[in-house]
DNA sequence: TCAATCCTGTAATTTTTATTACACAAACCG
DNA sequence: CGGTTTGTGTAATAAAAATTACAGGATTGA
């Protein structure tokens, strides 16, 4: 419970000097909380001794332990980052950094509606299939996104694999994709063909691909069952893969919404492992 | 003009010890300036008179006065209207990839402010010194993105090396990290003990740091000569990494703008090697 | 390379702040 | 009505915080 409740709370049961402190803590809440005892006393009409007393009686040890919670509380009220690009205002005028900011905007305003819902859920649906084994590939540039994702799905469901490594060895991973799995391709512009060539293999395999792609769809889209088409023109010298990962993320958090149960608790295990050096269950 | 503001302007011009105190009080704001000196200096890993010398260049007679200010920005932000609108705001029934969309355009909304320019322009400078080699490196999460900036930058320009690999192999790397070498580390919550003590010894090798983090500072901060706050919450389940993906991207188009010549020369080379079967120049 | 300037941290000092001890007053109860 | 409990302020004390003095290091510019 924070501070003010706490003393709205309590002000039914203190005496007279404390209950006036109350009221001059909630009128001026949290400044004056946050400066000294005295102050607080003359604010109130009283004495220090009495401003002890009465965070005493609200279960504090000292008065800054009071302060200290208090500033917990002032802290958290003011934290959320909405509120924080909200009141920070505009402050910094930072040019370079915001054209490339808004250009990314652009593409991300643009991907949304490029992406129709349809495709979207489907690939969720198709992520979301524990009983099949996941694996994740990416081009030149886009093998990391391919990568973050793995890193990132792997925590809320098994069997994910990256496909990575040279080039030569992915023949050598394709004994393990099964009839039934689903392979995640990223590929944008500059399409590699060994890409391409391996899309097709996976189809032979019987997999069911999800292509990340541009609006110019690499030729991959021919072997996918869904694909997603995301913005990429950054009028830059080179493409801007922002909403390439803002896709991933999405996805992400949508699969691990509708896999909650089963996530959280695989989340719960890897947690234990990673930073509490337990075995896992 | 509130303090924040205040301290965000002044950062271009404060000597390094005062910076990680004008960092430390950003990341925490506004609960750490409402501490002790003892406090906020030990978080920003320096001493009690450099917070002293920090609030007298912002023009304050005294810490106290300067806690007096705060105490006062923060009672007007917490009793602005939008602020108590904020509190009981309703939660928006979007479709999900409109949803995660839009909460990662907060974030970058947020970022952009968060980011100084001063600062922006510090980490495109070192990363534009073509004389010192760039070493790149990430958390569990984050090293795919430092991964992707490698691979970006490695196209405009010169000796740049993403740190892979396993945790054991870092101390050989180490060995060609040499004194002026410019080191990108990317590191957000769950701070890594490993990378901590990675950033400790480059600095030790001379080397000159660049830290892309969250809001709340990994400790790395303490060593890095440029922080680049982002900001990474997302209201999900874990944290969202596409600001510091888009910050990454912002950074590598600003450097190539301010080496366009020598970058465009490179690029051409690149690009006959790469899809043309030329053996380059 | 040397001198000068600017930063920075340690430790001593001063000032402020919180806390305690105590005495007086009011309310409560037998 | 006493005696006791509860509340309150004044003044002394202890704790803590802020500030200053100083000296070693780093950086810069000639």
């Amino acid at each position: 419970m924070a501070i003010r409740e706490q003393v709205q709370a309590a002000l039914g049961t203190l005496p007279g000097a404390e209950k006036k402190i109350a009221h001059a803590f909630l009128a001026n809440y949290p400044s004056i909380g946050l400066s000294t005892i005295a102050e607080l006393a003359a604010l109130a009409g009283t004495s220090a001794p009495t401003v002890l007393r009465f965070v005493a009686r609200l279960g504090f040890e000292s008065y800054p332990e009071f302060q200290r919670v208090l500033r917990n509380d002032v802290q958290a009220q003011l934290m959320s980052p909405l509120e924080r690009a909200r009141s920070t205002g505009p402050a910094t005028e930072n040019p370079a950094l915001k054209a490339s900011f808004a250009s990314i905007a652009a593409n991300l305003d643009a991907t949304l509606k490029a992406v129709p819902e349809s495709e979207f859920e489907a690939a969720c649906e198709l992520l979301s299939d524990q009983k099949s084994a996941c694996h994740l590939i990416g081009g030149r540039f886009t093998d990391t996104i391919a990568s973050y994702m793995a890193a990132h799905l792997r925590i809320i469901r098994p069997n994910v694999r990256h496909f990575g490594g040279q080039t030569s060895t992915w023949r050598d991973q394709l004994l393990d994709v099964r009839p039934g799995d689903v392979v995640v391709f990223f590929d944008i512009r500059r399409y590699q063909s060994d890409l391409v060539r391996l899309g097709e293999l996976m189809v032979e395999r019987k997999a069911r691909i999800v292509l990340i792609t541009d609006p110019w769809l690499s030729p991959i889209a021919r072997s996918a069952r869904v694909v997603l088409p995301c913005v990429v023109d950054a009028n830059r010298t080179w493409d801007s893969s922002i909403a390439l990962m803002a896709l991933a993320e999405a996805l992400i958090d949508r699969v691990s919404r509708s896999l909650s149960e089963s996530a959280r608790a695989r989340m719960q295990t890897l947690e234990d492992i990673h930073w509490n050096n337990l075995p896992g269950r």
